[in-house]
DNA sequence: ATGAAGGTAGGAAAAAATTCCTACGTTCAA
DNA sequence: TTGAACGTAGGAATTTTTTCCTACCTTCAT
């Protein structure tokens, strides 16, 4: 099942799955449910394995059937996805302006001193290579 | 009705509408309803009726009934509101760091220089009103 | 004064997303 | 070899979000 674009539109909890998979790349629905109840919220073992199949029905997810335990796995590419998101994001919220969005970012004071020297190097370097 | 913090969290639609009161202000629900079907999407007018009562209802919109044809206004202040959005994002897609959103934003080619440049005034403007 | 135009309100239904019960299969330790 | 532990699959129910039908009210041009 070929990944389309309303693949790239997961919801809220797919996506907190999607994360998972992508910080540890693969894993079994135990797995993926422990990490969300230890890191996220409560929620049960077939309500995760529910969710998982139907994002392999969808095409988010694939599965490795050769265990009993199935393996899953994130189908999209992480970084590919987040930008995605991120441009929808920005789109939805900022008319698709990322000095906008980084106006409010400034505006934020939760967003630190070292977050900002970071994006600054991030921005050298680009100019740099372009 | 107060707006607490649930009410922070629109769904998309009524993001939808949110954006088209924060950019004219105020607006009737016919007004509100012309504009999403030129610029977003096809929805009848009583859906748009019946999603902006709701959103009165849980706080997201004051409606002024001095008049026949009622007079809606964002109840959230729109950039209290996108510091806020944006800072949920942050946190479920980059695990609160915005220099990785920033990666992001650089790895996608359809970030003009134009923004770049935009965003390095700004990081400039704040380091020294810092 | 009357009817068309356009407004609101209140269901109701449809669609989307989420949750979990339960039946049944496999594994493995005692 | 059996039963507890743990796995999958398939509904089904619930909740949330979205959509729109319809009844009724007000306004206004004729």
């Amino acid at each position: 099942m070929k990944p389309n674009n309303e693949s790239l539109e997961p919801t809220k909890s797919e996506l907190e799955i999607l994360q998972v998979l992508w910080k540890h790349g693969a894993g079994t629905v135990r797995f993926v449910n422990d990490q969300l109840n230890a890191e996220k919220r409560e929620v049960q073992y077939a309500s995760t394995l529910k969710l998982m199949q139907i994002m392999v029905d969808k095409g988010l997810l694939n599965r490795d059937e050769s265990q009993v335990k199935h393996i899953y796995s994130a189908a999209i590419e992480e970084s590919k996805a987040k930008r995605f998101l991120l441009g929808r994001f920005l789109d939805s919220m900022f008319d698709g302006s990322a000095s906008s969005l980084m106006t409010h970012l400034l505006e934020d004071e939760s967003t630190s001193e070292e977050e900002l020297k970071a994006i600054r190097l991030l921005l050298n370097k680009h100019k740099k290579t372009k």
